[in-house]
DNA sequence: TTGAAAGCGCTACCAC
DNA sequence: GTGGTAGCGCTTTCAA
């Protein structure tokens, strides 16, 4: 933009909006407050060894040119310097589930002086591996990871180099690296398991794709309880490769008005469950139809009747994360640790309801 | 962390996870390939003027190496290089609102190659202060503020060098710059004048902090909805200071309790409307007292009764917000633009509830 | 089409 | 305490 900008130090005239003005260096501030280079880097990195009439000069210089400091160059001939970047490449920063966990990510990061790169992959296999290529490419410090695609050896060679990288709410596959997952098949039991004490036995589940493993794991699971309580499988009642609430409610819709119609539904996704609820609520059916939903949100205590759902304690699983992401960066080299964290049942209502 | 590592080209061992293996450089790349550090840099970034045997030669190595390359080391040598990055600093990356305008903005981001760093300030002024500095040190391209200050004075050689910035949600104080912001004063008193013309003349604000622009702001425009209305101000139906659902739930319990209570609401923010709500619905007035919030939210339309507001299209400031920044990091030099978007009433329910 | 040398802004190392 | 010099990984400039 301004490649005619003449040495900062020749600058004099008045500063324009229109003209930008050449950045200042550590040789400018050296050359204002007359010491060396040296001396000003030793002022700006707090490093002992400098009296204070110096010291309060160059800083003087600092605040006079506008002096920025520049991570990147300093980074560059620093040994092991870190970035003081982590990158957060999660599904959906939207979605009240990713953006509870990278706010909660970020509290750790701020404490350590850690930036965040956050970025949603939307299950798109292609972005997550260009957007980790970008993130290597900024040298950030540590990874985070809720990834789109089914395996992840195209990170080998980055996790044998030592990049810290922890994987979030899904396991890693073809690679080894630390993980802090909820136990999806045991939560998907517990929440048909509370819909059969109820009494139901045509339960209905709503899933996302099959490529996806946290959504796989919670079929899984209802599947199971089927089975253990003797109730025979009904395909017609499962529904997979839900991507929204729309689709969701789409398919409650059919469901409903089947010649056999469910009595309960476990959806498998925050989202899902709440497609459901709004085509139960204008069916006239949500005081009737059972509804257990993965993933507590904001305001399902306050819905008519209150969602029950399976809660995954997000803030927790973000502070894991962040503790074992900077662990690593500290320099921790043990074994990969896969913390497991257990969701717990919330009983609020919807899945109390029993069958008619 | 190891410091003693051997040169790459003479590290013959396995490498295993515990001993992090130094990572390639051109220099590394040229060597194997037997070329110079300058074809590689030419192989690397895609410019002509490499023949195709050479280049795939380079591209081999570069696989074998796991080259990525250093774009810290690359701007910093570059012309008028950017980063590839700018920042976001919001309110409260979990909060709805500031979700949903970071993820519309990386979307546009995206379009550019260009990564966002995302930090919440929680109203903290010092921490904004801190965190733009860390920014500037990162050397965005540019920044998006949804300022907690309450002026930005200390923007101003920044600005004046040229950092491209948007304000979002506010307006700059202190300094000129390009905003995107919502009619807060006319979305407070469609709001008001909403429930004027249900017939309430008891109507309770609920307001943040004082500090905050856009606090004031629904406030100026409650009063002067009553002003015109005719309606005395009585100043104990005016809570300020709510810094959350739970204090706004709160202060519903205490003025429901009083001799003359409220027949309708006025919440100033989402979060403070989930407050005011919850308590309603358990002192069972949920029916009886109207009330209308600012900000619409995913589920306001589930509630019961549902929740009337005054909609921001967060999206559409978002990508405002994205295009505006874009078009400056570009180079566009013209005067600051202010965008004002104007907010819609959504009617629900709530909203509509007469006075008894 | 290719390469050697200088330099981006800064820190490491060692001298004074 | 202070400063010079080399060099981080890369691009630029210019010569071959």
């Amino acid at each position: 933009m301004s490649e005619t900008d003449r040495p900062l130090s020749g600058d004099q005239g008045l500063p324009t909006a229109t003209r930008p003005v050449a950045r200042a260096t550590m040789k400018d501030v050296a050359a204002l407050s007359g010491v060396s280079l040296k001396t000003v880097s030793r002022v700006v990195n707090r490093e002992p060894g400098v009296s204070a009439g110096v010291r309060e000069r160059v800083e003087r210089a600092v605040t006079r040119l506008d002096y920025s400091h520049n991570v990147h160059a300093s980074n560059l001939r620093r040994s092991g310097g870190r970035t003081g970047t982590i990158g957060a490449l999660l599904q959906d920063i939207s979605n009240s589930f990713s953006a509870s966990l990278l706010r909660s990510l970020e509290d750790v990061a701020r404490a350590e002086d850690t930036a965040v790169l956050a970025a949603s992959l939307d299950e798109e296999p292609d972005r997550e591996i260009a957007l980790v290529r970008g993130l290597v490419a900024r040298r950030v410090d540590g990874l985070v990871l809720m990834p789109a695609t089914s395996r992840q050896e195209y990170l080998a060679a980055e996790l044998r180099a030592g990049l810290p990288t922890v994987f979030v709410d899904r396991l890693p596959h073809g690679v080894d690296a630390d993980s802090v997952t909820v136990d999806n098949v045991l939560g998907a039991r517990h929440a048909v398991e509370h819909l059969v004490r109820q009494g139901h036995r045509r339960i209905a589940v709503l899933s996302d794709l099959s490529t996806i493993q946290t959504a796989t794991e919670r079929l899984r699971g209802y599947r199971e309880v089927l089975q253990v309580a003797g109730i025979p499988a009904d395909s017609t009642l499962e529904v997979a490769g839900l991507r929204n609430p729309e689709a969701a409610g789409e398919a409650v819709r059919r469901l409903c008005r089947s010649a056999s119609p469910p009595t309960a539904i476990f959806a498998g996704r925050n989202d899902l469950a709440i497609g459901a609820v709004r085509t139960l609520r204008a069916l006239g059916l949500a005081h009737r139809v059972a509804v257990v939903g993965f993933d507590d949100f904001p305001l399902a205590d306050l819905l008519d009747p209150a969602l029950t759902v399976m809660r995954q304690n997000v803030a927790q699983i973000g502070s894991e994360v962040g503790r074992l992401l900077f662990s690593r960066i500290a320099g921790d080299t043990s074994p990969p640790r896969r913390v497991i964290i257990e969701p717990t049942l919330v009983a609020r209502g919807s899945g109390e309801i029993r069958p008619t």
